[in-house]
DNA sequence: TTGTACGCGTTATCAG
DNA sequence: CTGATAACGCGTACAA
């Protein structure tokens, strides 16, 4: 270690580096000196491998470039997540694993790159990280599908806020109530859909007008058409997402449907979409940041072996805007 | 190494698992067997410490989460520098700048975490990675407006495709043109606008209507707003992204003003903004997923030590939509 | 409080 | 073609 050349013995350099207690105060101004002047940063390769640990987290998106960087679901997550690491001496590193090949990923997250991993939006059959979760603490985004029963996660009330939704449909009189779910192999597309069934199961009415599609607006859009083109009457309308409902906007507006005049419209996520709609969108809130900061707290003290709760449910509340 | 364990010394393995050349295959198919049956996976900390390399690299962006998911040009970047990387055995990690500190991200890309870093996105205040360019392989989007004469890069001939944007105004009879420009601590704000410049200079014109925003929708907007205010006659608009053009066209929209009719208008950046305004932008067309490629292959080639081009200019087209 | 000595898991060198 | 063995740079008992 270079830095020993400025007056002690590298032990004591790192010491002052990890500052442990009591090293003679002017040793250390010494050393740091030293530091300053060599422009030394510690090696962290040499750091982890005599620790055993590398002090960075990993976030696993499973998912295209194009989609994690046009669904804001992704920067609120994010931001999140880095904003509670930022409090911390972690760093944070993502990985899209659609890029690399799934094993690559798995090599990554197990040849002691990272302390452990944040996985959001993965889908059932997605299992890059199953045989990881065994060997390094991973902290799933949504309830995860498979795999052991003893993953930690943090998810939102789905099924409840759905249910609401619904419920307020129902409320405005609606009657012929319809939903585009999410995808169903992704719990929040599952629960969501099974909210609006409840709803739906306890006013005694049909729960037949389903279509899918995958959060994208262009999916959205599609379902609507698919859903009009059953002929069947519909009145009231909740999608499983804000970005979905701009595509069912689209079509219903070239329909000629006046939202919330013909069809009434609930969406979930309260994101730029749901704002910038017109008439705005009323819709479920959930808040993504916050789900983002807590799996990231939830990691870090799993890592770290403190006591946790195994998982997280964050309540959501409905913001009544001028779709419903 | 417990691999060993199952028949032959540490080193041969190590030979099997860089498939070097020359290794008995029958001894190398043993320790093939034992890797799987021991789900091994080479420890990257030992090894980099081991062989000063760590087969990674890093996209550090400057910018706030918010604006990094927001900005369509991050998401066609990260594409073609994925896309590249993929190719390679290199692992792509990204960090968000903003939100640790500038000392946290120094001592990431010097702690040995990464083989090199690409850098988007920065401005001339910017300068984390300054110190770093000395002791690691950078390469930047975009020409560095500070730090060392000699850094690599990859950019788009913003001058030459602005002046060819005003050039149109010229040739469609404009001849008020304004411009919303970009943020003057970077390169490209600076470049189109420079064009901009040039252009109405070689046609003899006044290039005072200027009004500057930082790339967003919003802060087109209200340079729009700042242009109409001036009171002076616009008939002609040059955008420096195509996200301005946005903010820019619902600010004309509002004022009753008509495009081409009223004001001709023509953006930078080929995006989804682009192509879904009504009616759909004219706009200077360059390659950034190919931008993101060629700085990757750019840095993966000064890692290896080969020969490397230090900049590389990437040409613009214009297309010809609605708007001008 | 400080220094010594060893171990971490892998690659590289050099005999064999 | 293969096996010892020495680095790699740092943390950490343990001894001083």
């Amino acid at each position: 270690m270079v830095a020993a050349l400025a007056g002690v013995s590298r032990a004591t350099v790192s010491r002052v580096v990890n500052d442990s207690p009591s090293v003679d105060p002017q040793r250390a101004r010494a050393v740091r000196d030293a530091i300053a002047e060599l422009n030394y940063v510690p090696n962290r390769a040499a750091r982890s491998l005599a620790s055993r640990r590398t002090q960075a987290v990993t976030l696993v998106l499973p998912e295209s470039t194009s989609k994690v960087f046009t669904d804001p679901f992704f920067a609120s997550v994010i931001e999140g997540i880095a904003g509670y690491l930022a409090e911390t001496e972690y760093t944070l590193t993502m990985i899209l694993s659609s890029e690399s090949t799934p094993d690559k990923t798995r090599r990554y997250l197990l040849g002691g790159n990272v302390d452990g991993a944040l996985v959001v939006s993965h889908h059932s059959g997605d299992d890059s990280w199953a045989r990881v979760s065994g060997s390094l603490p991973v902290v799933f985004a949504g309830r995860p599908l498979v795999g052991e029963a003893g993953s930690h996660y943090v998810e939102v009330e789905n099924e409840s806020g759905a249910a609401t939704a619904t419920d307020l449909l129902l409320s405005r009189g609606r009657r012929n109530i319809a939903t585009i779910a999410g995808p169903q192999d992704m719990s929040a597309g599952i629960d969501r859909l099974a909210g609006w069934r409840r709803a739906l199961a306890r006013a005694g009415l049909d729960s037949s007008r389903v279509e899918f599609g995958d959060f994208s607006p262009a999916s959205g859009a599609a379902a609507m058409r698919r859903l009009l083109a059953r002929g069947a009457p519909i009145d009231g309308l909740f999608v499983a997402s804000a970005q979905m409902a701009a595509g069912a906007y689209s079509v219903l507006e070239s329909h000629s449907l006046r939202i919330p005049g013909d069809v009434a419209v609930v969406g979930f996520d309260d994101d730029e979409f749901a704002a910038a709609l017109t008439p705005a969108l009323t819709t479920v809130h959930h808040p993504v940041t916050r789900l983002g900061a807590r799996m990231a707290e939830t990691l870090v003290a799993l890592i770290e072996g403190r006591p946790v709760e195994r998982v997280t449910r964050l309540g959501t509340s409905l913001i009544l805007r001028g779709s419903a």
